[in-house]
DNA sequence: AATGAGAAAATACAGTGTATCGCTATGAGA
DNA sequence: TCTCATAGCGATACACTGTATTTTCTCATT
């Protein structure tokens, strides 16, 4: 009997793991957003049915989890500089730089502790930069401040721009002529400052917003750093 | 022919408005967070089938900005105190405080523009309290930078109050003792710094984490403010 | 060759947001 | 008082979701 008459062997179903998961399912939300990532739309990607899915995860969030993990990698900076407040600055920006590849990002940042492999690494860089400059309580709070400033202003930066990119103005547009419900509502008087900021302020971008923010939070932990430490 | 006779009119159905909608709206994510709230249990709520919303609003993120919106009128203060560090301090309280008695709200926050009437006057307020301390952009930039600190610092908070809910541990127990992952990880001696922290750290409570992060930026603002106003 | 175990697939279910569509009750005009 | 247009409402429908359960199949072992 050759090879001829002999049938092919039947198709084995492609192997899996979590590694080509995740890569599916930050694929879809790049391109979709989050609410494009269906377990069935990911276990379509790998030519598998969504059942498939369980045996490597046990829930949707899980798989989130997993995602924002996998981008927390990208964040990590090849070497350590120095300065603690060169090595902050550096975390956040690139925080940032991830959540604008990822808009997705925005969405999940700071809703779940991040206990992956590589959200620990983040936290050990960033508590690392601090280490033996104050005491440990003081390190934590510190760290705690800067990343809950650099978490919400990303936050609200990738809302803004999915704003903007939804009416298909500049924010500042928008806001000055085009948003009839924001124009109305200053116009009735009862916003004088909001007023004042919409039409006097300088539109800023929001790089330089952002990292200004940030050397502000950098100036105020450099404050309690000179404290002496333990 | 008399009252007896005639029969009753068809029951009317029971007359609706975004404010009943969205207080049943409330009501259930307050009981069961934000994934309890569907269309279709709001308007059971209300006697009325789910398409009987969609007069009132076009899409379900739309309610969860009336959501939203209404909460921020519990976070606006009765009367503004003349001290603008207070008047910030008090509303990112508030605005904590509000998060904890909703905890939906942390999924929320920073999560779109708030342009409802109760966000723009929280936006307001914020402004107010530093109009004339400095030049418009420098105000800005402190209402940015320290609303994205209490955003940030809120939705941690409530992550982790979650996951200590969901083990039933306190945050520090979990860490160091019975989070096998986390214990691992720390094992392994490749997180030397965040072992320091989890070890040797004081589980400090939460509100005065926060109020502690909080004076450090409003320490930062305070520093900038100093330069001439316009 | 039969059997057992394990993984994968198929099916199923309860629920979701929203589009569409006929009905019906209501108020305006005669 | 009757008729008619219309707006609002309910029902129905659709495509899709996350996940439980059941069925089928493949392979290694006896």
């Amino acid at each position: 009997m050759t090879v001829w008459d002999r049938p092919e062997p039947p198709p084995r179903p492609v192997p899996l793991d979590r590694e080509r998961i995740v890569a599916a399912a930050i694929a879809l939300a790049d391109e979709g957003g989050l609410e494009a990532v269906s377990l069935r739309k990911v276990a379509g990607r790998l030519d598998a049915g969504p059942m498939r899915l369980y045996g490597y995860i046990s829930t949707k969030q899980e798989l989130f989890d997993l995602m924002v993990d996998e981008v927390q990698a990208e964040i990590l900076p090849q070497e350590q500089p120095g300065d603690w407040r060169e090595a902050l600055r550096i975390l956040a920006h690139r925080t940032r730089q991830a959540a604008l590849r990822h808009e997705w990002l925005a969405d999940l940042l700071g809703g779940r502790p991040a206990l992956g492999p590589n959200g620990l690494a983040v936290t050990e860089a960033t508590l690392a930069a601090l280490d033996g400059l104050a005491d440990i309580d003081t390190v934590m709070r510190a760290v705690e401040t800067v990343s809950a400033y650099f978490t919400g202003a990303i936050r609200r930066e990738i809302a803004n721009l999915r704003a903007e990119r939804a009416t298909g103005l500049s924010k500042r547009d928008w806001q000055r002529a085009s948003g009839p419900h924001v124009t109305r509502m200053l116009a009735t008087g009862r916003f004088p400052a909001l007023a004042k900021a919409v039409y006097d302020g300088t539109d800023v971008d929001a790089e330089a917003s952002f990292a200004t923010g940030l050397d502000w939070v950098l100036d105020a932990v450099a404050a309690k750093l000179t404290r002496p430490p333990v």
